[in-house]
DNA sequence: AAAAAATACTTAATCGTTAAAGTAACGTTC
DNA sequence: GAACGTTACTTTAACGATTAAGTATTTTTT
């Protein structure tokens, strides 16, 4: 790969010169100027990002550090936010946690030792300070907030609530809950959304805590079977689709029977049959959100932190159905 | 960050001999040696890759170039190349090119910018010996092989034919064959697998060429509409689910009226209904295989290219049945 | 016991870049 | 025309690591 030496060699000139056109800083003339990014041309050369990074501190690349590829709400939001950072000639490191605690400490400790200048990042675990610390970089979280953190992500509140008032419109009175891991922030928005806007109103059956796949757990399954529900809301469009199967494989129809309400609105719920009711979040915007806001934070560090939070919207497709 | 010189110094020692200390070269003695791993114990000292890779040549970095992310395929093999990559402290580079070869060459430019040590690759475009001169690294193609360069595939023509004798033993003879892009390498070889084992023996009423996606093209559409196939070859399980659901809202049944086998065994295949019957590629095997390789020519750069070519198995669910 | 070899370090060069500081040459200003 | 400012460069130090080469000190060999 050709250097700045070999550039400026090139052109008889010193390597700074060369430095100060492709920079634009310094005053270079503007014959030798051309000479130069005629040269930069001729050799093909691009700048070393990792001597740039040694000089400048800016590695130009961000980190992006998610709980599950496999879900399908991620490759969604990785691929906007590869698409933003690549835009900018930014390169992205991902890091794959797979739910697991030690993976995203082994994660982080990788892109701190890549020095990357920026980490965009959907925790698993608990977000501390000397975590953050340990990375010695903005930090941008997504989906899942945390005090004293910015982060971008839907309005799982009010998107809770607008399922709750989809379930009255429809009639349904008997709710069954799906509820995600309510150790993890999103999760616990999306069940107290719902159960707020139920209070008085809805008279929930049962409530069953799962985690965010389309494998349901044995106590979802004895619940759904029970068939004291007519309404399911389920945390996440993975579940709605597990559950979905699950009453079918029971015997049971949906809508006919029963209605699935999810959450997300990832790409599957149009391709499952029936097409699935749900609470649309922003992804791609989410993932875009969060590069502009952490481009922002690399350039100037800022005390104030703040929590963009995006709308939702119901989609009503066939998985719902008035009583 | 804590740097070598910081090590250094809490120890009183020069930075070479904790340079030595950490790599096991040179010759250091037990009680300085035990100090200095102490020290970096203590300061919480990590090497800063990018200088190592300025001395070095080596960023402790991969990259990983990839055609659509929301393809259910990529995901799952990213999880595998990510996992084995940071099991080895190395750290992955994420391109999506989106199936677009502008953004993959400025992805590749982007990796070659960053020095990574190599790259796994599944090309959207014509893969050329310029484009890999100009990353100046190993590469591994995965998915689509390409003359003169190391790659880990599936056995697609085996595939193809392990479909086509399906058929014939479900005693099909009205084949539709709904073939991937035809200037993908894998997609030709999926279809060619078939079309030879079907030789003389099935009936290939329609052949129409879609993309890898669940979106059918008008010609695709109209060919299903036309009834004229029993049994439909699609060259991926997106396109076998798109085609399930195609067919379903013309009013046809899946396997009734109508068998569909797809191609890959997707994690989503037993999510729709009917569950897809398909041929099983081994992903994390090849996301495996192909992460060795790399290490391994990124060890000891090798002139003879090597194609690993690993198996495929029939998995026989419910969107096939005998006539 | 003197020479040679091994041990345990330090010094200093280097990778590719940036940027502060230095240096000619030229143009202004009074 | 001396002093000053500006322009257009070059020289050089630094970033954090590795490693060849150098230097004492100790150990082994003969």
């Amino acid at each position: 790969m050709p250097t700045l030496k070999d550039v400026a060699k090139e052109v008889g000139v010193s390597v700074a010169t060369v430095s100060y056109v492709l920079n634009n800083t310094g005053s270079v003339g503007e014959t030798v100027s051309k000479q130069v990014l005629a040269a930069v041309k001729k050799l093909g050369y691009t700048p070393n990002r990792r001597a740039q990074a040694m000089r400048t501190g800016f590695s130009q690349s961000i980190g992006l550090v998610l709980p599950d590829l496999t879900n399908p709400f991620f490759p969604e939001l990785a691929q906007k936010v590869e698409d933003e950072a690549r835009k900018q000639g930014i390169a992205v490191v991902l890091i794959d946690s797979q739910n697991n605690i030690e993976a995203e400490t082994q994660g982080l400790s990788i892109l701190a030792q890549q020095s990357v200048d920026g980490i965009i990042w959907c925790p698993v675990g608990n977000v501390t300070h000397e975590k953050k610390a340990a990375t010695n970089c903005p930090i941008v979280l997504i989906d899942r907030p945390s005090q004293g953190f910015d982060v971008v992500h839907a309005n799982y509140r009010a998107g809770g609530a607008i399922a709750a008032e989809h379930a009255l419109q429809l009639g349904h009175t008997k709710i069954g809950l799906l509820s995600g891991p309510q150790n993890i922030e999103s999760a616990i928005q999306r069940r107290n959304g719902f159960v707020e806007q139920a209070k008085n109103k809805l008279d929930i059956v049962w409530e069953i805590e799962v985690p965010f796949t389309t494998e349901l757990n044995a106590a979802a399954l004895t619940a759904l079977a029970s068939k004291e529900a007519t309404f399911i809301f389920a945390a996440d469009d993975l579940i709605a689709i597990g559950a979905i199967n699950a009453l079918m494989d029971i015997g049971l129809n949906v809508p006919n029977d029963v209605s699935v309400i999810g959450f997300d609105n990832i790409p599957w719920s149009t391709m499952v049959r029936p097409k699935l009711t749900t609470i649309s979040q922003p992804i791609a915007d989410i993932g875009k959100v969060a590069v502009d806001i952490l481009f922002q934070r690399i350039k100037a560090p800022e005390k104030i932190t703040c929590a963009i939070i995006l709308d939702v919207s119901l989609v009503v497709r066939n998985s719902t159905k008035a009583l």
